[in-house]
RNA sequence: GGGUGAAUAGCUCAGCGGUAGAGCGCUUCCCUUACAAGGAAGAUGUCGGGGGUUCGAUCCCCUCUUCACCCA
């Protein structure tokens, strides 16, 4: 058995944190397994320019308490990770790079510039792997996977040559927003307003207006594939509200001008015969002599919309694509609706029939503590490294999990992290307080409360069995600030707060709080860890008695089942009478001046748990004090609380206080 | 310019037809041996302005104002 410090302090748990998490990925935790049900997502293919941010952490946090769990609730699950290679962004980044180095591009040649580019992408490729596994997060690292990757490279392929059979995609001359800087058209919006100054978010270049050929995709029959797939309820989204937008946006649809005149990225599948026509050739087709390349490369939104089908190997029947297509769910931010969400449910449902997602959850912004937007051109950027090595990565996670509500931005600071903070540590006290009774988790399951008859005891057996139920509820209906609100309240509130200072001098010796509590903590613990990996497993294993199955993660214990018969009005009402009582009686306390360490006379009836009420409102047993030498009577429904004089006060003239009438 | 969302306690946010809620902050008391990044008690709001519907509106409808986001 562990012996623990007084203090939960996070920077004490880091190493161990690291060893946990390469333990889980040894064994395999993260991979699916083949189980009757099933559940996949795939991760927002991160942008190769940069590491994560906190909006990052944000999502990642949601997804992977999603992701735990669905495991924990025995699906066979996948959640597939991978890097996206951003064309305009990472072309314009490295060509800064060369300016500072006195050269371009041009002097470099394709090849070349390929090359280095590629290089660079693989760097940050994995500080982004290192950063998530820091926060903990579980994808499938063994399925990862790349934009420019040869299997996302084939499937961008053969996606565009089937739409150029279909004949939705033709070229044409027309008005184009295009980027002086990085010398490419960049949308599919013509545009009959002059665009002015307008600078290029990418490479704070000009913008301005030009006409220049470029191929396009017509959308029509696309958006409508992508309208009938929410229409017939395919596709859900949450928040309702914003499938609103989503509609609007299928409505307002353009023709997307998919050519950009760049190096960095999925070169278009045309070529040009001597005489000057165009074809697109599959990518199992022989080019013919005599045809050339054409030079530019595809939008990335391209291949980022057939991010569903190409992680999982179509074109291809593979079997992962026939496990795993459609994913269940799509979690990222509601800025991407347009740009992502919609490129993807247009071009997966056209190309396989079948919406690429059942459910799209669409995440909010996070901001700063005061409500201002992050950006790096504002400096104000937060690197959740910098919050998990201050605070710990659980106590960041639980911050972000208990704001997280579908399509709300958040204004997200050192208050949230700090109290989240407070919550560990007041979970790692009650931990520290079992121990301290000896006390443990008996086995790898909860044991059965043994039939607890004290009303303490089945109150709190039923306030647990309303927090599981809405902690699953919240999972289930996609709000994480519901299941973690629950949670913390429940741990707070009732025991600690409550049960902890009502039973204590019972836990030494009765058998029966002495198991609630351990059946108590344990799902507690378990109903935790989607949120909090870290502490919840280790606690489990402190606290795991000698038949515990300590080496086993948490991730492979069942989510808690509902056990409905766990619920317990009668003692509801008696606690609920206690805690009213108590309240009172504190109050009545604070208005007399009379500190809570004098003891005063008292006596309880009508109430279950009257010794308890006594003692945490200090007052010595004494049912002798009549109702007209009382210093107060309170009274909730059937229960009323006595409370009679200080010694010293016998003999002044009696003032009764107050009667409360709460029930 | 078009669209969407928001406006509730000092701050950050829940609630959404029937006497205003939480956390943090604030005031006072307590180092009550699991927890001082703690515990207890307490103060704090014409629920953005104006109309309407209703027996009754923070909640529904209209309108105005302000803010934010996406597209222009």
């Amino acid at each position: 058995m562990s012996t623990f410090d007084a203090h939960y302090t996070p920077a004490h748990h880091f190493a161990r944190d690291a060893d946990r998490y390469a333990a889980w990925e040894r064994a395999g935790l993260f991979r699916p397994r083949p189980a009757a049900e099933r559940f996949a997502m795939i991760l927002p293919p991160l942008n190769i320019t940069g590491g994560l941010h906190l909006g990052h952490a944000y999502e990642h946090a949601i997804s992977d308490a999603f992701i735990r769990h669905r495991r924990m609730l025995g699906a066979e699950t996948l959640w597939l990770p991978g890097t996206d290679h951003a064309g305009i962004a990472t072309q314009a980044l490295m060509e800064r790079q060369l300016a500072a180095e006195g050269t371009s591009r041009h002097e470099l040649g394709r090849d070349a510039f390929l090359a280095r580019t590629r290089a660079w992408g693989d760097m940050t490729g994995e500080t982004i792997a290192t950063q998530m596994r820091r926060l903990g997060m579980s994808p499938d690292w063994d399925r990862s996977t790349y934009t420019l990757d040869p299997g996302p490279a084939r499937a961008t392929h053969a996606a565009f040559s089937r739409l150029f059979e279909q004949g939705l995609i033709y070229r044409a001359e027309r008005d184009t927003l295009w980027c002086t800087g990085c010398q490419t058209g960049l949308s599919d919006i013509e545009t009959t307003e002059t665009a002015g100054g307008r600078i290029c978010t990418r490479c704070s270049s000009r913008i301005e207006i030009r006409s220049t050929p470029q191929w396009y995709l017509a959308t029509t029959t696309l958006a409508a594939s992508a309208r009938s797939a929410f229409e017939s309820g395919q596709l859900r989204i949450d928040p309702p509200e914003l499938a609103t937008e989503y509609l609007r946006w299928l409505d307002e649809m353009r023709d997307w001008c998919l050519s950009r005149q760049l190096w960095w990225g999925h070169r278009i599948p045309i070529w040009y015969g001597a005489d000057g026509t165009a074809h697109s050739f599959g990518p199992d087709e022989a080019i013919p002599a005599g045809w050339t390349h054409d030079e530019d490369t595809l939008d990335t939104w391209f291949s980022s919309g057939l991010w569903p089908l190409a992680t999982l190997g179509w074109p291809e029947a593979t079997e992962d694509l026939a496990r795993y297509y459609p994913n269940d769910l799509l979690i990222t931010g509601s800025d991407l609706i347009f740009f992502w969400a919609i490129r993807m449910t247009m071009l997966c449902t056209h190309l396989t029939g079948t919406a690429p997602f059942k459910r799209l959850y669409l995440h909010g912004m996070i901001r700063t503590e005061h409500g201002k937007k992050m950006s790096t051109s504002f400096g104000n950027t937060i690197d959740p490294l910098d919050y998990a090595d201050e605070f710990g990565t659980d106590a960041l996670r639980l911050a972000l999990c208990r704001r997280a509500r579908p399509g709300a931005d958040l204004s997200f600071g050192r208050t949230d992290l700090t109290g989240a903070l407070a919550l560990l540590k007041k979970l790692w006290s009650i931990a520290r307080l079992t121990t301290a009774y000896g006390i443990h988790l008996a086995a790898s399951t909860p044991p059965e409360p043994q039939e607890p008859t004290h009303p303490l005891d089945r109150w709190l057996a039923s306030r647990l069995e309303r927090t599981r139920a809405l902690a699953s509820a919240g999972f289930e209906e996609l709000d994480l600030a519901g299941t973690t609100d629950a949670l913390a309240r429940f741990m707070h509130d009732d025991l600690s707060d409550l049960y902890l200072e009502a039973r204590k001098p019972s836990l030494r010796h009765d058998p029966g709080s002495r198991a609630t509590l351990a059946a108590t903590l344990a799902e507690l613990l378990l109903l935790l860890h989607p949120i909090a990996p870290y502490l919840t497993e280790q606690l489990w294993e402190s606290l795991a008695g000698a038949g515990g199955s300590s080496q086993d993660a948490l991730d492979a214990h069942a989510w808690p089942a509902a056990r409905p018969g766990r619920l317990d009005p009668e003692a509801e009402t008696d606690v609920d009478r206690l805690r009213r009582l108590l309240h009172a009686a504190r109050s009545h306390r604070a208005k007399h001046g009379i500190p809570a360490g004098t003891m005063l006379p008292g006596h309880a009836d009508g109430l279950e748990c009257s010794a308890e009420l006594l003692r945490l409102a200090r007052l010595r047993p004494d049912d002798t004090i009549r109702d007209h030498h009382a210093a107060a009577i309170l009274t909730c429904g059937p229960a009323t609380l006595t409370i009679g004089t200080l010694p010293q006060d016998a003999e002044q003239p009696l003032r009764r206080s107050r009667t409360l009438r709460r029930c």
